[in-house]
DNA sequence: CCGTAATATATCAGGCTGATATATTACGGC
DNA sequence: GCCGTAATATATCAGCCTGATATATTACGG
């Protein structure tokens, strides 16, 4: 899915301006989706054009005036259409692993803060995911992606913990 | 890392032309990198211009010539340097866990076969990162990167296996 | 003999990220 | 009361990268 595509997703959980788009991205979708500014506001001034969301002008008093999104019913019915046709498709990019197939060309020091670093990362991911699964309110579909970031993620961590002893030996100390 | 930077690390697997080093991204790399010819050719020119490679070109009896690149001290050492640098920054985009994530705008049918064929991605990746594990030859580094993933592919298996039964109410016969 | 696949390189349009810029307000510290 | 930092809100740019497409050659199966 492209920018505009996802902006609709966001906009199905309520009106929204670009920038609250954006915090979408970096809340109930930062496991598994993201976009930046620099595609959100394009996508939307777009999208608009399209007929497949309309825009308000809010004033606030205490916060610069913003643009509010919502979707048309096109838009919505576009989501959908997009959701469906949607292959399922997966990119995972890593350059923890890239640094482990080289480990023997890093230094046992980094090595060892490499793995710290990665578990100390894993973990508090596992952690905000729990957060935000245990305040609850989450649809089925919801539920299912919160679940299934925190069970991957508990594996890579199992895994990391269970690797550690075969590359950090640990040196007597002087 | 970016791609000229990923090109010096395939190259470290032996000399190589950029058709071949494309390869090892969708061998040996493709598990956790990836890199498109567009990307692949202007890094070499650039890095053969920087001093970081050499250039060959071999004629071939039944095949076009090629170009094979060579590390060079300073090339190897400039990969060593970036391996040392990274931050271990990982990136995961899946439209499939959006799909889940929206699964109530999915008809039955439509959820059912995402899941489904979600999981026999799965087992297929599975199945190749096995086999390439099970022909052995690997460094201790190069077998963490193959088994870290069968043991999170294996973790996203078990929970959409698990999970079906959540989402797929089966029609009984008319 | 034909189509498809593999080898080998190259390029382009378009999309996206990361960085940066601008303006406003809120808030904590001194 | 003042200052710096953070949050709100939008916008833009250079540069990188992908996906698609093009070209040429050879191998192979039907």
């Amino acid at each position: 899915m492209n920018t505009p595509e996802l902006c609709l997703g966001a906009l199905l959980c309520g009106d929204a301006s670009g920038y609250e788009i954006k915090q979408r991205f970096e809340t109930i979708f930062s496991h598994f989706q993201k976009a930046s500014f620099a595609a959100i506001y394009p996508a939307l001034t777009r999208l608009e054009a399209d007929g497949l969301v309309t825009a308000r002008v809010e004033t606030q008093q205490k916060r610069p005036a913003k643009t509010i999104y919502s979707l048309t019913e096109a838009g919505r019915q576009r989501f959908i259409d997009a959701l469906h046709e949607s292959q399922g498709d997966e990119i995972f990019r890593s350059d923890f692993v890239l640094q482990m197939f080289f480990a023997e060309l890093l230094d046992a020091d980094k090595l060892a803060e490499t793995l710290e670093r990665h578990e100390q990362r894993l973990r508090e991911t596992i952690a905000r995911l729990e957060a935000v699964r245990d305040q609850g309110g989450h649809s089925p579909g919801q539920r299912f992606t919160l679940d299934y970031g925190i069970a991957v993620k508990r594996a890579s961590l199992a895994f990391v913990e269970q690797s550690k002893a075969t590359f950090i030996h640990e040196e007597p100390e002087p």
